[in-house]
RNA sequence: GGGGAAGUGGCGAAACCGGCAGACGCAUCGGACUUAAAAUCCGAAGGGUGAACAACCCGUGCGGGUUCAAGUCCCGCCUUCCCCA
């Protein structure tokens, strides 16, 4: 056998033992080999879409980072759920399918074929028997199970939503592909347009998605982002009557308090009252404003560095506050489109003495303004948003602004003008796509109008193989073109009924997917009570920061639900979430712009130049993307350094968290540890499996020299370990090993071969392969992967004698070692004679001992 | 526009509660081993002034502040990255 490290025999040959001997294989309740004493450990990475690029290093960073953790837990004795599964469903599969002219569910097999290769050869230690892909009909199915037991809750309606349509394209399309206006495909304008869409009330738990937050620990940025997105404000709404029309408008406000200081109203350009308030004189200048603005994204519509446009409707509306005869009785209605029709009543009272908005939009069309809080004196802007005493508001004046607030809900309540009101930002979500790669509805619709939906005892509804599954020029789905699946009958009476064509959104599978890998073969239920009783919730969730608002807001919102019907058992899915940082690379630009591959990119000393032509390049630093041509693909570097050399250095290159570049050339580092490591076990000149001294532990009861000296350092190191994995910081656990290997080489000969395998146990999880190899010629029975975790000795980590820092007037001039346990004096004396001359004939006026670490010598 | 995160050597980074800035690596340079090279091992290295492994000064994006002591805390800016139904 040959006697060096080889990567390549060492990773097949215990990737394939461990698949062999089914070692990661997760017990559920009542199967074999459960032991209810053992504690559960559910560590879920939030799993991929597919795509046909295949996996690249910037993903498979997460992936490690909660491997290492699972691999210590089980270590540490957890029962362990470690599951893997396939996003499948959604656009991106459906436009890759479109594009190769292959159908989706063909591309999506080789797809996830090819990522799974790619993962297994990582090292996961995913339980693959739990396997999932929410595009496979055993898992749709339960995903129309718990759709239909929203509709029953009637969590699902059908409302018309603007969604994007592209006139040039003939189709709808989803947020994601219309950039600025225009379609990312072949860059056409856009605009958007009103269609019947399936929507969930999410809005209905809107509370008690934000309150819940508090107890989860999650990173604080992310519950923020969570807060801002839901987006709670309380108010009150207010109705102003139209002056020649049994309608009011009613608007929501933030601040009732200045009530007195709105001159005129703002409806969004969907507003439904629109059409029916204006009189036929300026019917074409408001319908060409409304046409206008369905070509502007929200983000657009609300930029306040923009320009307001706007255009009056010639009706006006009573303000309740002023008295009959009172000229400012009568305000004109406008309309603007930076009001959102979605967001409060698609309204709003425009305070233009209060609100930057309202007073650039007054300016702009010569509207009152009429300031109604007094702001202070050195206040030199336009708008006052701000608190302050109550001003022109007859029975509010002098208040400050939170009794003015209270004082304007009573009389509103009084004189039924109005109420309080809590809004939010967070909207009703638009749950359907006139696609086809997507879980159908199970949904009726009926000749009289009505729907009703399929019966549990009927699902699955199976999507149906087209050919032609491209969007209809009509805007209608796909599915409205299967002709034989559309028909169907009413279950309860036989009438003729209709499919519903549209399909979910993307989002769709990954609400509940959790729930699925805790009983993933499951064919009666989506998860059997007993499988969720055990495993639920998730323990780490470990995934992109990208998903903080959405996935994370609508896996939560189906959680509640199905904790309303007593279906799981927590409030919330995800007790602790981890966010992986981005792994970004270089990019290079030449003069023009145009971006260079990187292999045909040279180094010097200088900067970076083409190899063709010596024309010199920019490098710029930018996420992994085939269009800008630096992605580094993992089978790669397995191929020419090892998946333990990939996990080490993409743990070594910083905090799990922290998003950060990825530079081929640094792997040697990591790959170079793992061959010290590897020599520190292994005599290359020797034909032996194991230097001899390691054979058998030599040592004495008592540890001394040498050995001593690596005890202490093995144990620090150890601490060290066990802290950045609490972290998942595991860039400081390598650094400690590393520094270990250091200590001993610089000490031939004193390694204990328990020292050695309470290292090796250490860096099991992040380099696994190599340490099975090493723990089998040691002669161990049994897998390192299920080897008990070493503990700390904290007898190891003290020592007797310290070196303190010593500053004069907070400068360091000296070093002084003394006793762990000096008294403070004492410690004051040793550093007074260690400053010498910088003391000397001066006064000490005071004296800061920092135990263990410095002293600081304030003089005169 | 709104929201979030981050700026420390040539590069990736470390520094736990405010306590010796730059651990551990990469790249670089020097030495040992070698006929030679690779590999390996040993060593140097933030910047400045200096002949100096002497000594001192300056240094954590920029400007202020608090403190015996600030990368870390406070105030105001600049830049970059991520997300937006």
């Amino acid at each position: 056998m040959s006697n060096h490290y080889d990567h390549r025999a060492i990773e097949t040959r215990w990737q394939a033992a461990w698949r062999e001997q089914d070692l990661f294989r997760a017990r559920n309740p009542g199967t074999p080999g459960f032991d209810p004493k053992v504690k559960k450990y559910y560590a879920l990475d939030m799993f991929p879409y597919p795509s046909g690029s295949g996996l690249h290093v910037g993903h498979a960073v997460g992936y490690i980072g909660s491997d290492v953790v699972t691999r210590q837990k089980r270590m540490q004795g957890y029962n362990v759920l470690h599951p893997m599964g396939w996003d499948a469903f959604g656009l991106p599969a459906e436009q890759y399918a479109i594009q190769t002219g292959r159908h989706p569910r063909q591309t999506t097999a080789e797809n996830t074929a090819n990522f799974k290769r790619q993962l297994e050869r990582i090292g996961l230690s995913f339980d693959w028997s739990r396997e999932i892909d929410t595009s496979d009909v055993r898992t749709y199915r339960w995903t129309q199970w718990i759709f239909a037991r929203l509709f029953d809750l009637g969590l699902a309606y059908q409302a018309e939503a603007a969604v994007w349509w592209c006139e040039e394209l003939k189709t709808v399309l989803a947020n994601e592909e219309v950039i600025n206006g225009r379609s990312e495909r072949g860059n056409h304008l856009c605009v958007r347009r009103p269609l019947k869409q399936w929507m969930l009330r999410i809005t209905a738990y809107a509370e008690r998605l934000l309150d819940d937050l508090d107890d989860l620990d999650w990173p604080e940025p992310i519950k923020l982002q969570q807060r801002e997105w839901i987006g709670r404000s309380e108010g009150a709404e207010i109705h102003f009557p139209l002056e020649n029309s049994a309608h009011k408008i009613t608007v929501f406000t933030t601040r009732p308090d200045t009530l007195f200081g709105a001159t005129f109203l703002v409806l969004a350009p969907e507003h439904p009252l629109v059409a029916e308030l204006c009189p036929p004189s300026h019917t074409a200048a408001v319908q060409t404003y409304v046409q206008e603005s369905a070509r502007k994204s929200e983000l657009e519509r609300t930029d306040l560095a923009k320009a307001k446009t706007g255009v009056f409707t010639g009706a006006y509306a009573v303000h309740p506050a002023f008295e009959a005869g009172d000229p400012r009785r009568k305000i004109p209605i406008w309309i603007a489109d930076y009001v959102l029709a979605q967001y409060g009543f698609g309204a709003v009272m425009a305070v233009p003495g209060q609100d930057q908005r309202d007073y650039d939009f007054a300016r702009t069309y010569g509207l009152p303004i009429v300031r109604t809080v007094e702001p202070p004196g050195d206040f030199s802007g336009e708008a006052y948003a701000g608190a302050g005493r109550m001003i022109h508001s007859a029975w509010l004046d002098g208040l400050d602004t939170e009794a003015a607030k209270r004082k304007t809900i009573d009389w509103l309540i009084a004189t039924q003008a109005g109420c309080a009101r809590v809004t939010y930002k967070l909207r009703d979500w638009l749950f359907s796509r006139q696609r086809y790669w997507g879980e159908p509805f199970p949904l009726l619709h009926l000749e009289d109008g009505s729907v009703v939906r399929v019966p549990d005892s009927d699902l699955p509804v199976t999507l149906p193989d087209m050919q032609d599954f491209r969007p209809a020029p009509d805007g209608s789905s796909p599915l409205a073109r299967a002709k034989d699946w559309l028909q169907a009958r009413d279950p309860k009476r036989g009438r003729p009924a209709r499919r519903d064509t549209d399909t979910m959104p993307g989002w769709a599978g990954s609400c509940w997917y959790w729930l699925r890998f805790m009983d993933p073969s499951n064919e009666r239920e989506p998860f059997s009570a007993e499988a969720e009783r055990y495993w639920g919730p998730v323990d780490l969730y470990v995934g992109g920061a990208a998903h903080a608002v959405m996935h994370l807001l609508y896996a939560r919102f189906w959680h509640k639900v199905l904790f309303d019907l007593g279906l799981v058992h927590t409030k919330e899915p995800f007790a602790r979430l981890f966010n992986q940082g981005l792994i970004t690379a270089h990019a290079y630009q030449d003069a023009s712009g145009r971006l260079v591959p990187s292999d045909e990119v040279v180094a010097h000393a200088q900067g970076f130049q083409r190899r063709s032509d010596g024309a010199p390049l920019e490098q710029i630093v930018t996420k992994m993307a085939k269009s800008l041509k630096n992605v580094v693909n993992p089978d790669q570097i397995i191929d020419e350094h090892g998946a333990d050399t990939l996990r080490v250095y993409e743990m070594f290159m910083g905090p799990l968290a922290d998003s950060k570049p990825w530079n081929t050339r640094d792997l040697a580092g990591s790959q170079r540890f793992l061959e010290r490591v590897w020599r520190m076990f292994v005599d290359e000149a020797s034909p032996n499996p194991l230097r001899p001294g390691l054979r058998v532990d030599q040592q004495s009861a008592t540890l001394e020299g040498p050995s001593l000296e690596l005890e202490k350092a093995l144990q620090r190191a150890l601490q060290r370990v066990d802290d950045s994995f609490k972290a998942l910081n595991f860039n400081t656990a390598i650094a400690a090993l590393m520094g270990f290997v250091n200590e001993v080489t610089k000490r031939e000969g004193a390694l204990t071969r328990s020292q050695a395998e309470r290292f090796l146990l250490a860096l099991a999880p992040i380099a696994p392969h190599v340490c099975e190899e090493l723990w089998q010629r040691l002669g161990n029975q049994g897998s390192i992967c299920l080897a008990p975790w070493p503990k700390v000795d904290a007898r190891y980590l003290i020592d007797d004698e310290v070196e303190l820092a010593v500053q004069v007037n907070g400068r360091v001039r000296a070093r002084v070692k003394v006793a762990r346990e000096a008294t403070g004096v004492e410690v004051e004396q040793a550093a007074l004679q260690a400053a010498g001359t910088w003391a000397e004939g001066k006064i000490v006026v005071r004296t800061v001992v920092v135990p263990g670490k410095l002293v600081n010598l304030i003089v005169q």
